[in-house]
DNA sequence: CGCATGTTTGACTGTAGTCAAGATGTGTGG
DNA sequence: CCACACATCTTGACTACAGTCAAACATGCG
């Protein structure tokens, strides 16, 4: 969310910056580039509003740009499974099935950039090297849900929410150097990504912060103090 | 397992039939079907034998052609998630990691048709049709982690127990009228599928049949006595 | 300032985990 | 073919972790 100081980039700037950046513009040459820039469309949602609902008929894919989001699935019972929390540079609505598998939702006011699903397929059918790129960030995916089912699967309440806050830092303030993570999301929010309910949830901040993991500064921000006992507890080989 | 009394297939045989019917090979041509034969190494492999191992760079993928497998990643804790069980027509090893992320073990004797990575990702491109399917593939596994996410994180021990069998059932039986599942897996394998230990998969089991959901023909083997209650436990959509 | 929303903590309950014994299969050799 | 030994599964008793309900405590906003 900080800028530097006086700098204010547009959203078409910003959208620009992060689809040239982004896994899926690897290796394309410049003219599929601006192809592709040609097609995508961005868009501006206000916190708390729905990108994509699960259950419609898929007609884009999204690159979040700005904001964050979050991705979750819900079901008759009224429970929710959060699948993840997206940030700028991850990937939305990649899917073969013809309905999406899950919604999507703005945390904060969110530039997201769309590709209808029409255009974007043509496109990638014409360029084997897109069409690679997809195959990659799919397989991406996988490999870091893998990762949540073993958390939920395996692991105990203050456990998994390392292994959050972990995959947080490692998207986040990793290269940065900061250790200090924005949590945009709600407890509640985290609880159903870690199977957890809002309670237990809080209870595993007050437990890593007893322990002196990680310190908290107001709701939504946390330091990491240890980050090798936060690996530890996430057991992220 | 069961095959029409007097008809023997060889591993050659049942290999290219599997091959021939699978999703991989839809809508492929002639000549890229042969060439996918003549690349294609029919293996066999003993009840409890490792088919590959997780850490070990990914020089190949597999389709299972019979008996059954399990998929499972462990971690240095000793803790184990299974992701899988596998059988006929089921795929295995597709991935962009240079690692592969879970091991992979025959449950009972077991073919399998091993394709090289090299030769397989040389005919796939030039073979657009080919690479479609495969990206189709995945995205069916990402779709069916996504329910096992959910059923993980959201459900309690019976209704987790539902949920596999009803998988299993899909598969293995629903075409075929019977009610009749075969469980080649122990309960600990089921266990640490769904995030349980084995006595408590045990409970499920022996909940189930009290409620006269399923019942007991063995260890090995369960009737589903009613599958709308199954269905209703497993919560699919 | 006061209310609304979200978080933390407390007390209690319930579900699943642990440890241990007994039951049930499964395979082997006498 | 039976008896025995071993694997695996089931059940029981107890424990521990997470869920539930409720109250107190922050935080932010009109």
């Amino acid at each position: 969310m900080t800028r530097s100081p006086g700098v204010r980039k547009t959203t078409a700037e910003l959208a620009r910056d992060t689809l040239l950046s982004s896994d899926l513009c690897r290796g394309l040459d410049a003219a599929l580039l601006t192809q592709l820039e040609t097609i995508a469309q961005p868009q501006i949602f206000a916190a708390n509003q729905l990108i994509l609902r699960q259950g419609r008929v898929t007609d884009a894919i999204y690159l979040p740009c700005s904001g964050s989001q979050i991705v979750e699935r819900s079901a008759a019972g009224g429970q929710r499974q959060v699948l993840a929390f997206l940030q700028r540079g991850d990937y939305l609505g990649f899917s073969t099935s013809n309905q999406f598998l899950y919604s999507a939702r703005a945390l904060e006011q969110s530039i997201v950039l769309r590709f209808p699903g029409r255009d974007f397929y043509a496109l990638a059918s014409t360029a084997p090297t897109l069409r690679d790129n997809v195959g990659q960030i799919t397989n991406q995916v996988l490999a870091r849900v893998l990762d949540h089912l073993f958390a939920i699967g395996q692991k105990r309440a203050h456990e998994r929410l390392a292994f959050l806050l972990w995959q947080l830092w490692q998207r986040q303030a990793k290269d940065s150097q900061r250790a200090t993570l924005e949590l945009p999301m709600r407890r509640g929010d985290i609880g159903d990504y870690l199977g957890l309910t809002l309670e237990t949830t809080s209870r595993a901040f007050s437990r890593l912060r007893k322990d002196d993991v990680i310190a908290s500064e107001g709701r939504n921000r946390v330091q990491i103090l240890d980050t090798e006992a936060l690996g530890r507890l996430a057991e992220v080989e």
